[in-house]
DNA sequence: GTCTATATTCTGATAGAC
DNA sequence: GTCTATCAGAATATAGAC
């Protein structure tokens, strides 16, 4: 039981273990009793309170893919700032929220391949970007380069990939460039600014 | 028992049954009596084989791992071809591949992240990478750009995110875009060439 | 609500016949 | 080499005392 634990209902402390370990380690990987151990209470306990580990895993599946969701629903429909605004606000509060939590995009993406099922976010997200003003403003953008417009797609997957590969991918990063995880997080840093600009490079060779 | 399985070995009907198993569920997901089944074997014949569960996995992530690094390293370190023609093959190498084998990239990170003890590969791709004629040719073009150079781990991240990034996510790209396999694949070998004229874009801004 | 003890199911691995 | 049958241990879930 950590110290973050007090003051804490028991089902808050196992909601908080269970959201730790699912998210660090995926649903086959994890063991109830991890979960209990961490949360500083009985196995038996856990099983009261949300009667099996599936449950409480579409529980936190459900909680991170919100907060991974959130992020870009109050940027995207938003008509009064500009695209460049946008795509600002995207890397930067993406950036944000995975240097917080750096394990949600493997979680997400690893676990809506594993459980197809469970993928209520398919047609969340694809309602929230669909005729979008961000999805209008890229369609502009794109005409107003050198010729050819690109399918959106291409600007979406360049985005976040430039956004949430480096974290995905910190392990082997690391190892490359000879880096800590504070230069890590500085470059990360550093690419909250960047990636808007790149992102504007890209637009205009189109 | 599938076609493919005619005319092997039993050794390879494992090997090939355990790579399709592994690479798609991941270590844990996995049980040897689906890898078992797939082979068209009795689940003692796999353990007559290759001794436990974790020696076949082994064996799969090194494979595995080696065919995600050969791509990079024979073009990384050739003296002979400009940045230019370095980064339209490393593009169009890595798209054939994960085109093939779309599951690729998500298996490595993953049990990269869970079993870092068997990670023979951070040497390998450091090895690879560092010093090599690619690193050099990336410092030389980010110091002919506009003014500040970047960190060149900011290039292997957005040459990397652009290319595996979009295979990882394909489940949401999908449902986002609205386009079948088809569609995307075709998108995929427009980022062939794609890819590298939005790398010497970004390249110019820095 | 919380615990200990136990039931039940699943899974990796082996024994032994052929 | 290959199979059937089975074991041993692990993991989820429940019973029942407090």
């Amino acid at each position: 039981m950590t110290a973050k634990n007090i003051d804490k209902s028991t089902e808050e402390k196992i909601i908080t273990a269970a959201r730790k370990v699912f998210t660090e380690k995926g649903y086959a990987a994890t063991r109830t009793r991890d979960i209990a151990e961490v949360a500083g209470i009985n196995l038996a306990l856990l099983n009261y309170y949300f009667r099996s580990k599936e449950k409480l895993f579409d529980l936190i599946m459900m909680e991170n893919l919100h907060q991974f969701m959130a992020v870009v629903k109050e940027i995207v429909n938003d008509q009064n700032t500009s695209l460049d605004k946008k795509l600002e606000s995207i890397a930067a509060n993406y950036i944000d929220l995975l240097t917080e939590q750096p394990n949600l995009p493997l979680f997400i993406l690893t676990e809506m391949r594993h459980h197809p099922q469970k993928l209520v976010m398919n047609m969340d997200v694809k309602k929230t970007l669909q005729g979008s003003a961000l999805m209008k403003q890229l369609a502009i953008a794109a005409k107003e380069g050198k010729g050819v417009a690109q399918h959106p797609l291409h600007l979406i997957m360049n985005l976040m990939g430039m956004i949430i590969f480096p974290f995905i991918a910190s392990p082997i990063l690391l190892a490359i460039g000879d880096i800590n995880d504070n230069e890590f997080k500085q470059l990360m840093l550093e690419r909250k600014k960047l990636i808007p600009i790149w992102i504007k490079a890209i637009l205009k060779t189109s």
